[in-house]
Parts: structure tokens; sequence; C-alpha cells
DNA sequence: ACCTGAACACCGTTCAAGT
DNA sequence: ACCTGAACACCGTTCAAGT
């Protein structure tokens, strides 16, 4: 949780399991690797990395915690956007995009979201708020149906990026928001 | 694997450990309903259960198969139904039911309605075929978009079975299925 | 102050030894 | 023909012993 520790060994360690992490999150997935993993993989104990990092989700949030608050700023960007974009459906796609790189983080986000607790549920909290406000916007341009809330938004987003991860070619993300926008009735 | 085992007592594990597996699946979900908890309840062996089972999708199939063959009969059963019958929505809120009452199954269906493969897979493959049939019937109703696939129509159903059991309080389904068939735009 | 690495509890799965 | 239960490989996590 430190984070900058005094000694210079556990600076340099702490950014070793980082590095790891980062580069096995990418190629396996969250799910697939291993923590012991990633602690050999950076040259160190078990016991270090968990010194570090108190549990997966503090290992999680740290790796993606920078992707996920440029996400909340994305939402504010977008408010000032002309009405010609479609910032709804730009910001949903980004979030999916985010979800899909790191295979299996779709059900921490839900997990974390629905608590509020810990070092992911803070951060999915603050992206709740942005996505609130871009619901807001989107709205009063008639881009959004008038009773749609951002953390319905959010659950439709992190609910198609989970199928998108688990069942479908990796192209099908933008297919289901299609249909997720227009809806299943014909227009 | 084997249906009807010879022996008796064979026969009676078998009926204890599918007992047992449905007990702890309704209490705790499929997740979390460990392998060895269930033969220990099943009063048998983990080897025993092994033996009847060769894995956990395998038991799993056993216990859900006949309400997920159910779903199967639904969507032909609902093909006659008058068209005043929401017959798209109606077998949507079944799947999504049907997949709620186990906690956990989402990630199992989409796993296998995605290879096809082992007990589960071709279950949903039946399914699958179902859906198509359904849709179509739907759509010379008017009541689905044109470019619907019954695919489609299981993967919408299996992303809000699985937000609303990981993050959502259990009563959101039915919101969640308004924003799918209506979409996120005004209307 | 921080690291090491053996150890723990738990999971699903396997198999040699029995009856 | 079928069951038993110890054992395996693997996971995340912990902690006594070091430097």
């Amino acid at each position: 949780m430190t984070e900058h520790p005094r000694r210079s060994d556990a600076r340099r360690n702490r950014a070793r399991l980082i590095e790891a992490a980062t580069a096995l999150f990418d190629e396996v997935g969250v799910n697939a690797a291993a923590m012991n993993d990633i602690a050999r993989r950076a040259g160190v104990g078990p016991g270090t990395l968990w010194r570090h990092f108190p549990d997966k989700e503090a290992l999680t949030a740290e790796i993606v915690g920078q992707s996920l608050d440029g996400l909340a700023t994305l939402a504010i960007e977008l408010l000032d956007e002309p009405p010609s974009r479609d910032i709804l459906r730009e910001w949903v796609s980004a979030l999916v995009r985010h979800i899909t790189r790191y295979r299996g983080i779709a059900t921490s986000y839900a997990r974390a979201a629905h608590t509020g607790d810990g070092p992911l549920g803070t951060r999915c909290l603050a992206v709740e708020q942005a996505a609130t406000e871009l619901v807001r916007h989107a709205r009063a341009r008639g881009q959004a149906r008038t009773d749609l809330t951002g953390s319905e938004l959010i659950e439709m987003a992190t609910a198609v990026a989970w199928v998108n991860e688990t069942t479908a070619p990796p192209d099908t993300a933008e297919r289901l928001l299609d249909l997720v926008f227009e809806g299943l009735r014909p227009r």
C-alpha cells in the first residue's frame, strides 16, 4: 500500500513487481496470472509481494488504476464536446475496450463497484460519478433515454465486456453495443 | 457419465451425490460449492464423485440439465402462442431466471456455448437452435429487429444474468431487460 | 525496515489399494 | 464392479527467521 518505500531495495522491488504483473496480466489475463508467478518473475519471494500489496485486488488496482482513472477524466472531457459527437457511445466503447484489455477484470469491477470498498471500489465510485454526469448531459442532448442512470450505463458496459471476453470473438463488442444502444425491438 | 450403474450401491451413491449437489448449489451457488464438500455431504469419498462425474462441468450439466432442456422446450411452445404475447421477452426472462437460480452458472454457459463441447455444450447448442427459431418468429411478428440472431439473444440474456448476479440487487434483472429490449436511446 | 522462503488452507482431480 | 481415502498440483496468503 505504501506508495514510496524508504529503502531503495524496497522501491526497486516494488517497481519490479508492478512490471512483472503488468506483463503477466497482458499475456494471460488477470485471472490466470498467479501471484507466486508474478513474484518469481519479479525475482522476489511471495512474502515481498504480499508486503507491498496485501491481496490480489490491491495489485490489480495498482496496475489498472491509471487507465481506470483515465475513464473518469475522459467522461469529464466529453462534456464539452459539440452535440454532433455521440459522447455516450464513445465513452462506453472506451470503457469496454479498457475492461477487455485485461481479461478477467469485469468480475473484479462488478464486485468492487457494488461494495464500493477497497482500492478498486473507491476508484469505481469516481468513475460512476463521472458516468452520472455524462448521462445527464447525454439526456439533455437527446442521446439517451430520460430514465437512464450512470450506474445502469456502467452495468450494461460491464455486461457487454464480460460477454465479449468469455464467449464471443474479440470484435463482437461493437455489435453488442449496437444492440444495447438501439434495443432488440424494431425501430 | 453412466446414467444407470448396475450395482445398487452405485445407483444409491449417484442419487445421493445429485441430491447433495443440488442442495449445495441452491445454498451457496455453483462456484462456492466445493467438490469435496459435495462428496462428504453425500457420505462418499471424492473418488466416488469423480467416478460418477469426471469433472465439475459434468456434475453441473446433470444438475441444471433438466431445467436447461426445459428452456428449449419452452421456446418451441411459445412459437404457437398468439401474437398478443411477447414471446421474445417471456423467453429471455425465463432464461435469465434460470441462470440466476444457480449463482455462478453464467460463466459456465458462456464458455460451453462458445465451444459447443462437453455435456453442457451440447445442451447449449440445442437451446441456441430453439432461440434461433424463436427469433425468426418474433421478427415476423415485428417484436424483434430484423437483423437479430438467436446467439445474440442468448449472449444478451447471459450478460444481463451475469450483471444481476455479480453486482446488482436481485430484482434488477427486469429493469436491465427493459434497457436491452428498448435500448439506451430515446424512443 | 525490509526480505526470504517454507508453510498453511483450500481448490479440483487422480489412483493405488481394497472389498 | 465399485468404493475408499490418501495424495497430487495448484491457488492465494501468512509468518517466523533472517539481514
